[in-house]
DNA sequence: CGTCTCATTGATCCGCCTCAATAGCTGTGG
DNA sequence: CCACAGCTATTGAGGCGGATCAATGAGACG
């Protein structure tokens, strides 16, 4: 029954350590509350050190956005994908000892951690909750899918519209496309870290897309589609079918 | 407990559409022989569409290999993923109607599927398996997480170098890795669609590989890695550990 | 023997990376 | 209040890696 909270270790820098605990009991519906216990609150920029049994655990993301990333030795970062409130983190590898990717907080979030013997339990028992996160987990590859499709075979121009739009609809599904607005919490470089593009020229796309009309930037990413058509037709993307495909609630 | 047999169409070309049928009952240990019933064989070449209630359904590879693969409307073509005898194909996007792949045979063989529903009812009913599924899950992500790192970040040699090395490590997951040698049933167009290339690219690569000493290849993509130090190097992976990321019985 | 697919190699071009300099913004300390 | 450092965005210049186009081989097959 012990779970620590956030515990910090003088460490190389901004680095948390999590211990998740036992099992939980008594939980209703909703996945927000089935990960009411346990909480941690994660500081923008801080790094997840995840290992060990640490990685036999499941993580919902109560607030805030993360980036789960790997890098290579020479220091270029790839950013696998981001989690959102709502999504859960399944971080372990084939083994289940390794994470197989790094969890970052990318503003103040906070994390709820649960055992994955206990996730296992609570889906055996709950059809309904074992087809959401079925759901989920289909929603995260069909989205993986898409931007690895995106940074193998387009341009810049394309895995740039394709984020944004992807962002578009992860942050707002219920929009009907005319007014979005919005806001990213990433630096350019990070928006290049996960489309696999240079700052410079994640900066460059950009500019040039707010030039032709598409959208508004204003300080620090926040985002304004003028042109959702055009944005889309740059993204290669059907709007419609791409929040069927990569969004659980919807339909 | 209707299952149809692999049923051609004379459609666009080579197409094979599938009807997956009811429950499965009674099944020993064993994903092989979980998966013995409603075997359908595929002839290569040829590409499944999957959609509807085919979605809501889970295929156990048997024998070949397949591919799973998008593309952007102009034609170009990214393989998300292999799959490889044993492993276990779940293409449902968000929705549950659509597949957020296409599958395709790239040799001759079979596949077993069984409606979702059957396999949600077995994992929860059987620990060990719901363990194994959830190891394969987990690798599966994690190589594709590894491989997104470099089509996203690396160079053509990394990212051929890391296909390799990861086909070695998937044929023959025993092997020590001293006298690495295997065929792969790909084009250099469809090893090209896998990092993010184009063919041409992938053979000068390849060659130039050659040249150096650090592999061998004969007739149609039969590869011996000569050094498998380098090709490591080159791929910016430490060997040992990626096999413990990716493969789900390793340790 | 002709056709088809695939591998190979050359030549050319351009998209994106890298390096570099500047500017704006934020926070900090004097 | 200003000076300064640190971070991010922006813009320019130059170079290279990989795409594209094209031509030739080389098997496989009917």
């Amino acid at each position: 029954m012990v779970f620590a909270e956030n515990q910090y270790q003088e460490g190389t820098r901004d680095t948390a350590w999590v211990f998740p605990g036992t099992a939980l009991d008594g939980f209703s519906s909703g996945l927000e509350s089935l990960f009411s216990q346990h909480v941690l609150r994660l500081p923008n920029n801080c790094t997840l050190l995840i290992e060990g049994d640490e990685c036999r655990a499941v993580y919902y993301v109560r607030a805030g956005w993360l980036a789960l990333s790997k890098a290579l030795e020479g220091g270029q970062n790839q950013i696998i994908d981001f989690a959102l409130p709502g999504d859960i983190v399944d971080p372990s590898g084939a083994d289940g000892v390794t994470a197989s990717v790094t969890v970052e907080a990318l503003t103040d979030g906070a994390l709820a951690a649960m055992p994955y013997r206990s996730w296992e339990t609570m889906t055996g028992e709950r059809p309904a909750l074992h087809h959401l996160a079925h759901r989920m987990e289909s929603a995260m590859h069909a989205r993986r899918a898409e931007r690895m499709l995106r940074v193998g075979r387009g341009a810049a121009e394309m895995r740039l519209a394709y984020a944004l739009v992807e962002f578009c609809i992860r942050i707002s599904p219920d929009s009907d496309g005319r007014n979005c607005e919005f806001h990213i919490p990433l630096t350019q470089q990070q928006l290049g870290d996960y489309v696999g593009l240079s700052s410079v020229h994640v900066c460059r796309t950009l500019r040039r897309m707010a030039r032709n009309g598409i959208l508004e930037m204003r300080d620090h990413m926040d985002i304004r589609v003028l042109d959702p058509r055009s944005l889309a037709c740059l993204a290669g993307v059907d709007v419609e079918a791409l929040k069927r495909a990569i969004m659980p609630q919807g339909a």
